[in-house]
DNA sequence: AAGCTCTTCATACCTTAGTACCGATTTTAT
DNA sequence: ATAAAATCGGTACTAAGGTATGAAGAGCTT
């Protein structure tokens, strides 16, 4: 629409220069450089318009320091070692909850007397006395959460 | 320079469209056109060469995971809370150690006794029931190592 | 000086933890 | 298939943990 708009505008002229270079002969080269002026600036505007900004992106690398999301893994030479079954490690994770021989009973759906087994044999395989030893040691080999 | 030549070829050319509508008087709409359209598309040539692109700096954070410098620090906050005495505190490490009140006893030259109301008290502020259940608590909150 | 908290210790009582020894299934590995 | 390990459960006993209550001295504040 603009562009046809500047045709209109175009033949305008075009009438203008025609009856001008009738009436000054002599002008005519005046009168084309400004044509070629005009139409120079013409083509700049349009360009500007027509293109779109040309945008070069630099990419610029803003390091960030993160600290390591304290994922807890387990130590599992450490729990190897130990050589526990899966019932007294289950029993272990339980006991450095804080849970007492009679919850894990009821979390496990245990007799005391098995759950009062498997911490005993634990603690031999642990080779400690107590159950806050276990949690204690437990903790120190990163074998427990 | 190349503006220069530029006007070097307009004016051949304006000697050009002067012969030219000397010969044919007719036709000056043509080559008035010609000049139009020429020069349009000098502009937009000059204008696609004088606009330098535009350089966009992206800043992309990268991310450095740094490991933890696992020096503890306890959590004040926490233990001011808990509102305990020193000799509560000085019990209360211990116990997350796995020592025994009897341990304790030796350790703090303490009679049995003594240690039992400690840590009794300690646990009513503590919200506990058992020391393992101290020992998850404070290991929780950070407030022992 | 009176009031407060902290510390120490004691007794009595109860609960939980832990050991020792046993028997019985069920899994797993050779 | 057989042996070994793991699982489950029980009784009886001892050890340790925990509660309740009281008492007394030390140190601090008002």
């Amino acid at each position: 629409m603009i562009y046809s708009f500047m045709l209109a505008i175009l033949v305008g002229l075009l009438k203008w220069f025609q009856w001008k270079f009738l009436i000054v002969d002599n002008a005519i080269d005046i009168y084309i450089g400004l044509i070629a002026v005009f139409f120079t600036l013409l083509g700049i505007w349009i360009a500007t318009q027509l293109t779109r900004p040309r945008v070069e992106k630099v990419i610029v690398e803003k390091e960030i320091f993160v600290p390591i999301t304290d994922e807890f893994t387990i130590n599992k030479t450490e729990l190897d070692k130990l050589n526990l079954t899966k019932r007294e490690y289950e029993i272990l994770q339980l006991i450095t909850k804080g849970h007492s021989n009679a919850d894990i009973a009821s979390l496990l759906f245990l007799s005391l007397s098995t759950v009062k087994t498997h911490t005993s044999n634990l603690f031999v395989k642990m080779n400690v006395k107590r159950r806050t030893q276990a949690i204690e040691k437990a903790k120190r080999l990163q074998i427990v959460e």
